[in-house]
DNA sequence: TATAAAATGTTATATTATAACGTAACGTTT
DNA sequence: AAACGTTACGTTATAATATAACATTTTATA
């Protein structure tokens, strides 16, 4: 899929950003950028910050993956083509991330900014609290 | 008004926190927790980034002011007594933010994490963009 | 194959934040 | 007031996150 999209817009999908993409999508967790680093180092013992944040530049870039804001963290875009705004529930429990698209929620960010004639471009939506399995296994 | 809150909530409103407090009231534009400590230093040279981050969880902790995730950085509340959950505007061009509250977004936050089956602790809702007067200066 | 652009390597350092432990100030009990 | 516990602050060190700047390699293609 990535690897498509990165073809079909003459990106070079190399071995080192398949690589980090594969460790972002492998858990649904927020993958961290250290973290991520340790990994790849298993491999290339050279890699170096730079490395893996560059990589992680070029995946934001293309929409293949997001960064959440309040974790300092990166986590895989579940529907990197036809992009609409999204927002992310986050789990305390299990950290389990959602990525959630929902017009009305859009439609009622874009009355409130226009109201006060705010022009967005960037939206940060993170959501934390208990996600349904969490809640489910505490009650 | 903060030194009324503390009072009545048996808080120490200390000379510190006081000024941290206002510091970070002078400018409405996000302050970072190194430049107040670098404004701090200039009275208490012997201040050191804990003196700043305690300060700054003492005031997130109480409410008087909010953490910008998406800047790393902090800004003053601006009702910081009957709190429902608020969002941020933040111009790109000129730094100035604004607190909003918008009972419909919240209401469509509220309707979307339920139709989840998700429980929302705090959320984080910044959004970049150009604000009014910037967007008129473009023009 | 020469070349330009893109990607990666490498060194160093900037920025943001916290752990851990010690001391001082404050408020209460006696 | 003395003793005590709590809260705040001082201090040292270091962890965690991120980028600047410049060198080298790889790639695509002229």
């Amino acid at each position: 899929m990535a690897t498509e999209i990165c073809h079909d817009r003459e990106l070079r999908f190399t071995d080192l950003r398949k690589n980090v993409f594969k460790l972002i999508w492998e858990s649904h967790k927020p993958a961290k950028a250290y973290d991520l680093l340790e990994k790849i180092k298993e491999n290339d013992p050279n890699a170096k910050p730079p490395t893996i944040y560059r990589t992680l530049d070029f995946l934001l870039d293309n929409g293949l993956i997001h960064r959440l804001n309040s974790q300092n963290a990166f986590v895989g875009c579940s529907h990197p083509l036809l992009h609409q705004d999204c927002y992310f529930l986050i789990c305390d429990q299990c950290k389990v991330i959602r990525e959630c698209c929902d017009k009305q929620l859009n439609v009622a960010i874009a009355k409130t900014t226009q109201l006060k004639n705010f022009k967005p471009k960037n939206i940060t939506l993170e959501i934390e609290g208990l996600c349904e399995n969490c809640s489910e296994a505490v009650s």
